[in-house]
Parts: structure tokens; sequence; C-alpha cells
DNA sequence: GCACGAAACTTGAACGATTCCAGAAAGGGG
DNA sequence: CCCCTTTCTGGAATCGTTCAAGTTTCGTGC
């Protein structure tokens, strides 16, 4: 298994210079078991553990984590913020229309696809963030079998 | 000049049975006058010309000319929304980090980029959408000023 | 050119996600 | 073990957006 375990959160932390608390141990070991929650469902997987943290904490806990890099927030439009424990190769993410499900999905070019815009106007780019929007494979059945 | 005029706007409405009335023309307006605006600055610019248009009018045309292809909603995370004339060519956008800005950019390979995930998880793919996070030549001036 | 039904607009309130604030608690270097 | 700073708690405020009721306007058919 390469899963964190909470050791390892607790040395992540303290290598961005984090304090290793409670709510961001949780927070982090939520991310590992669910990715792609919204903030609502993190908030709701951390209290199963530690009933009094409040959702300001999270907030707070996922703003340093997605600011230092450990987490990614993914944000796809019309949508809340989902968050998933940020790992290195950079892959991308489907998006379901119908029911907002996100699945991975690896880069079509190896790494990094059109990381270099033809004419950037100057723009000094670090990232390049693909969202493909579609349909999930279960909605896609569901609406098959109304037709 | 391939800048559409009112008349074209017109046909446009018409061309997709949206009935044609002063806030839809005005806000078709703006956003050929403004591209990558967000709702309040449509509704400043509509009320240029129109006071009486109401906010909720502004999102009701929106919403319908987004619905209906004419306008094209780009959404970047923690950003709100913002419009674009629907244009054919399927461009992307860098966003900068610092102040927001938004910059056309044509397709690093030519047409529609990466739009074949290479594993879709089912996922039936209808658009790739791809925005290239930076910092824009102002931003860039401004902080090296300041080091 | 006029009336009628549907679509669109106005006004105003409600809503959800996120942020701000002040005070209490807890991490961790000395 | 203490103190200072960061973080957390609780609650209110804010922002963008949407909902709802009633009125106006578009555009088709007479």
């Amino acid at each position: 298994m390469v899963v964190p375990m909470k050791s390892d959160f607790e040395a992540q932390l303290r290598a961005v210079s984090l304090r290793v608390t409670r709510p961001r141990l949780a927070v982090l070991s939520a991310l590992r078991d669910h990715p792609h929650v919204d903030t609502d469902a993190v908030l709701s997987l951390v209290r199963a553990d530690h009933p009094t943290v409040s959702h300001q904490a999270v907030y707070d806990v996922l703003r340093a984590l997605t600011d230092t890099g450990l987490v990614r927030r993914i944000q796809p439009a019309g949508a809340t913020a989902r968050y998933e424990l940020r790992v290195r190769d950079n892959h991308h993410h489907a998006v379901c229309r119908t029911c907002g499900a996100i699945a991975d999905v690896d880069c079509a070019d190896g790494l990094a696809p059109c990381l270099t815009a033809s004419d950037d106007h100057g723009f000094v780019i670090d990232e390049a963030e693909v969202v493909y929007w579609g349909t999930c494979p279960e909605c896609v059945t569901h609406s098959s079998e109304g037709s």
C-alpha cells in the first residue's frame, strides 16, 4: 500500500511548517479515504471522529493545506469546491454534467498536455488545468433507459 | 470588422427561438464590447443604456444565452462567473492568479487539444476545458518591482 | 391593426457557500 | 513547564445566485 498513514501526514505538515493538529490530521485522513469530496462532506467525515470540529476549522484547514500544496482544490464551473490529496503526477478530471461525479484522468500526452499555450499574451503560466466535461457511465445508462 | 451588429444579435436570438428583447440585445452588446466580464459588470454595462433592467433579468438572460450556446460561461476556481460571446473555435483561457485577468489562448495543438482522455473511465466526454493558470504581464511587472 | 397566450421582466425575499470577527484553546520552541 | 503564536470555536455577516409572485412585453393569428 502506498496509502499515507497518520505519521506520514504529520511529517507532511511539519515539512511545510504547519502545526500538527487533530483537525488537520482528520481532514487529511478524510481526503485519503474519499477523494473529490466537497467541504461539507469533509466536515461530516471529520466529525465522525471528532464531533466538536467547527466548519470554520475545516475551511481554515483546507485553505492552509491548499496554500501549502498538500491538497489540491478542484472547482468545476458551477459546483462547490472539492478537494483531493495532492499527487505529483498532474492528472486531470472528468466531470459529469448530470450528477457532478468526478473521475481522475491521466494525461493523454504523457505529462502536462497543452501546458505550453501557443500565444500566452505575456502570461507566465505555471499550470494547465484540464476539465473533461461529459456524462458518467451511470448517468449515460439512466438517460438511455428513459428514452 | 467582423463584430456582430444589433441586427445580427436579433437574428442569432431568433435562430435559437428566443424572443428579441431589449435586455437581451443589451447583454449581447455588452459582451461584444467587453469580453470576460462578470455578471455584475454586465449589469452595469446594460444599465448604462437601459437603467431599469433588473439584476434578475441579467441572470435570466445570461442563463438563456448560455443554455442556447450563444454565450459561453467561464468560471475559474474561486472567481465569479464570467461570460463571453460564443465563438466556434474552441479557444481556452489564461487566468491571472493575482488579479484575475483573463486572456484568450488559442489551442496549442490546432483544434481541441487533449479532447481524448487516455482512460475516460466510461465517461462520454463532449468538451475539454483548459485553464492556464499563471501571472499576467502587469502583475509580473509589479511583483518584480517590489522585490 | 388588435387581442391573446406564453415568455420574459421587475421587485423583493431566500438561499447556500464562504468569509469575517472576537475570544478561547492548544501546539511547540525555549 | 511557560509563553507566544497559531489554530480552533461559535456566531454573525457577506457575496453571488436563485426562487417566487405578479406585471409587462413579444409575436402569432385573426
